[in-house]
RNA sequence: GGGCGCAUAGCUCAGCGGUAGAGCAGCUGACUUUUAAUCAGCGGGUCGAAGGUUCGAUUCCUUCUGCGCUCACCA
């Protein structure tokens, strides 16, 4: 039917899809110009806009159109139009793409609206959108098709178009402390730099097997080793080949931040810094509500060590068991510790039992188990930790930093530890990757280093439920029917 | 991966052991200051897929597929 209302229009000499059209305004911009236009006051103003048609009354004497800004309603009035136009306007269809030249106008009722004197179709739609009362709920075809969710939903424009404020404005906010943004390989030969399942292919003509990178650390600390920068970062995708929720999809955005010379606690401010520099930027507060609570990332966050909060939950004090007794102690408290699990595991599996949840607003806990951390330098106090935190904000991890291990002596034992527990069955444990070792034993210096979430920062920001909100096109499997 | 739930018109949804309904969208007409426009009329469906039970299945059962919620997994 729209495709035989296409051939009419070619008849008549009309292009349903043409090359080039040229508007000088967007409605939103409109709609606060003329706010204060007066109800039924008619202007001189010419004005050019382009948008989708979304409603179309009285056989097209009012249209609304929508454009990126916002919504505008055109008015075709025949005293206006000749034939040939009010025949063209007759064949539009909602969704049809047009451009209209016209007059500024408040209608009686106090529409602001263009009094069109000319009429364009940019663009031939030839499918019908969605209800326009009840619009698209659908969240299967939201996600499908996120182009008519785009085309129906404002906040889910609203929603991706502040995913691009935030990342654009952490960039905005490290450029401006001199850090350097880079590059490093999406496939890597050994995959590392955290504990995580990789997905696997294949190149042809080396033959040889590749994975997507679950995380850039190991390349970015190698650019630190060679002094590119004392300062970078890379803000781009990881793949991680697990498991599917509201707060992880495969493929998600990270930043990883290197600072030379700097330790944790730096990256502690850094992270406080970042966060409170996009969400003022951005949103233009500290204070947000994310899932009916209340939610500051005002600083400074608490500094908390993952020992003592686990004491205050559980009255237990894990950093003065020994292995098997901190089993027994985990078991107490009903926790289930796979048989043989180190001393860290056991901490780890505890503190995420008990208090991970917990942490609603913005808290860095800090000093990791050694076993859990193979990449974190050692504690200046304690040898059984790491100076490594991790910022808990909503019971969810947002960042992870630590003052990075930089001794390659170190760094090959903690290796081998990860390659006997692999041998072991653990699928997550890092393989050893020797010429990351060989960059260290050219001399590293001392380094802060800090990975965050992106998607589940911009969740909280944004107020989005489920990551695949703030991504476009989120993993899904294929349509098969 | 486990549990629960959902899948009917382009969209939002009813419905039911006797092969289907509404609103919006669409088409025809009326109407030139409407805004979820209105009024009159019309068309529109392999009821997710495949099996089974039954005289008869969109409906009941099984399996499959997809999606959602949830648990597990997942720094």
């Amino acid at each position: 039917m729209r495709i035989k209302k296409m051939e009419e229009l070619r008849e008549m000499g009309v292009n349903p899809y043409p090359y080039k059209f040229e508007k000088t305004h967007d409605a939103l911009l409109l709609q606060e110009k003329y706010a204060e236009l007066a109800m039924g006051e008619e202007t001189n103003d010419k004005v050019i806009v382009a948008g989708r048609i979304m409603a179309y009354r009285n056989s097209g004497m009012f249209i609304d159109l929508q454009d990126v800004t916002g919504r505008i309603q055109v008015f075709c009035h025949k005293n206006r139009l000749d034939e040939q136009q009010l025949k063209v306007i007759s064949l539009f269809d909602l969704g049809d793409i047009i451009g209209v030249y016209g007059y500024i106008r408040r209608t009686p009722r106090g529409e602001l609206t263009i009094n069109a004197e000319k009429v364009d179709l940019l663009s031939k739609s030839l499918l019908p959108l969605p209800e326009k009362y009840h619009g698209l709920t659908d969240k299967e075809v939201r996600y499908r098709q996120r182009y008519l969710d785009l085309i129906m939903n404002e906040s889910t424009r609203v929603t991706l178009r502040n995913r691009s404020k935030i990342i654009a404005s952490i960039r905005q906010y490290l450029n401006g402390l001199d850090f350097l943004e880079v590059e490093t390989p999406m496939l890597h030969s050994i995959f590392g730099g955290a504990a995580a399942l990789p997905f696997s292919t294949h190149h042809n003509t080396l033959n040889m097997k590749l994975y997507l990178r679950v995380a850039p650390e190991l390349y970015l600390k190698r650019l630190i080793v060679g002094g590119l920068s004392e300062k970078v970062f890379e803000l781009n995708r990881c793949f991680r080949n697990e498991g599917i929720s509201f707060k992880h999809n495969p493929e998600f955005t990270s930043i990883e931040i290197y600072q030379a010379y700097a330790d944790f606690s730096d990256m502690m401010d850094l992270t406080e810094n970042i966060i409170s520099y996009v969400a003022e930027t951005v949103f233009g507060t500290l204070d947000f509500e994310y899932d009916g609570k209340q939610i500051s990332f005002k600083g400074p966050w608490a500094r908390r060590s993952m020992l003592d909060l686990i004491h205050d939950v559980t009255n237990v004090h894990f950093g003065e068991l020994d292995n098997e007794q901190a089993y027994q102690e985990a078991k107490k408290l009903g926790i289930d510790v796979p048989k043989g699990a180190n001393w860290g595991k056991i901490v780890e599996a505890v503190f995420g039992e008990k208090v991970e949840t917990k942490l609603i607003q913005p808290t860095h806990v800090t000093h990791f188990p050694r076993e859990i951390s193979p990449l974190a330098r050692e504690d200046r106090d304690n040898p059984r930790l790491t100076e490594r935190f991790e910022s808990f904000v909503n019971g969810w991890e947002l960042a992870n930093a630590f003052s990075e291990l930089i001794d390659p002596i170190d760094q090959r034992g903690r290796f081998e530890q990860q390659m006997s527990e692999r041998g072991a069955g653990d699928v997550e444990a890092h393989p050893m990757d020797e010429d990351f070792v060989t960059s260290l034993e050219y001399g590293m210096p001392p380094t802060g280093g800090l990975g965050i979430g992106i998607d589940r920062l911009i969740m909280l920001l944004t107020g989005s439920l489920t990551i695949r909100d703030v991504i476009a096109f989120p993993t899904l499997r294929p349509k098969t029917d």
